[in-house]
DNA sequence: GACTCATCGTTCACTGGAAT
DNA sequence: ATTCCAGTGAACGATGAGTC
């Protein structure tokens, strides 16, 4: 049943019909394959990624070339459209090969799995960089006080560093996805958060942690990949520092574009982030 | 004590409002 | 008209908070 759940299917496509607008495709309907191994059903309406027939061979790493989304279901066969949103949509499309795999998550594990891959690979590359490393507890035992709003801490001497992990965003791996949901006021049981105000709003605040890293694995394949910025605003490091909300000066945009390789305000090198931590501490507290 | 209901934090995939 | 992007809901398990 393990196995099972964390085999993702593979449809091979047969059939791509692309129409053509004025300025390039406009859409385009697949038809593919269902293997013999998949034993539950499709129904119109699921969705999945495109993957090169490449990667399903070994030959590269993960990469989704375009959304697919079954729209119909037959005896040995789905049919279905490809899908991005307008601005990737042509050059995305030009990418997808007949032979390549509609690869579809059975039982929706992908974005728990991520999230416990992408904090396993960080754990061991900051180990590997010399950092005592932890993973905070979660959230949620507010009667033995341990709550914390960072994913990990790491050491070195006396000195620590508090990491927030995250992930690039889905629809645009172009950018980092700064976001936590909201705690509303009153009744919940992280309501009363002690000396903090209560966030409301879903972008994270800049207080909460000493740096972001931004796992690059939707992008590069690689899951040991990270982009690394100072939780500082921009307005405080010209070079370093991350854009606010307009709205709510103590937090980050959700969406900051990550540039690869990464360049300022981010940096893939750890050592040269926590290194930027130790000069902005300095700075700040200099003034 | 048994029970019900709400909440957190993570992902993906989307909406809707604001800005350009 | 188009682009940008903050915000939302689904699932999960652990937990707090309230009711009977």
């Amino acid at each position: 049943m393990l196995v099972r759940v964390l085999t993702p299917y593979r449809l091979k496509l047969l059939k791509i019909e692309v129409t053509d607008g004025r300025r390039g495709p406009r859409a385009a309907i697949f038809i593919a394959e269902v293997p013999s191994d998949v034993w539950t059903t499709f129904e119109p309406g699921t969705t999945g990624k495109v993957v090169s027939r490449a990667h399903v061979e070994g030959a590269e790493p993960f990469r989704e070339l375009i959304k697919g989304r079954i729209l119909r279901c037959g005896p040995g066969f789905v049919e279905g459209e490809l899908y991005f949103d307008r601005a990737r949509f042509s050059v995305a499309l030009s990418e997808v090969r007949l032979g390549d795999f509609l690869e579809i998550d059975p039982f929706g594990v992908t974005s728990k799995m991520e999230s416990a891959l992408c904090e396993a690979a960080f754990f061991t590359e900051a180990q590997r960089f010399g950092f005592g490393v932890t993973r905070m507890p979660e959230n949620v035992a507010k009667h033995v006080g341990t709550q914390n709003y960072h994913d990990f801490r790491l050491e070195r001497g006396q000195i620590v560093y508090r990491v927030e992990l995250k992930s690039l965003w889905g629809t645009d791996t172009t950018k980092a996805r700064l976001i936590h949901t909201v705690s509303r006021s009153g009744g919940g049981k992280n309501s009363a958060r002690d000396d903090r105000q209560i966030w409301n709003t879903s972008s994270c605040r800049f207080q909460d942690q000493d740096l972001f890293a931004v796992s690059l694995w939707l992008r590069t394949g690689r899951i040991t990949d990270f982009a690394y910025a100072l939780s500082v605003a921009n307005d405080q490091h010209a070079e370093w520092g991350l854009p606010k909300v307009p709205r709510h000066p103590d937090h980050v945009t959700q969406n900051p574009p990550i540039s690869q390789p990464p360049t300022d305000p981010w940096t893939p090198d750890l050592l040269e982030a926590s290194r930027r931590v130790d000069a902005w501490r300095k700075l700040r507290d200099a003034t």
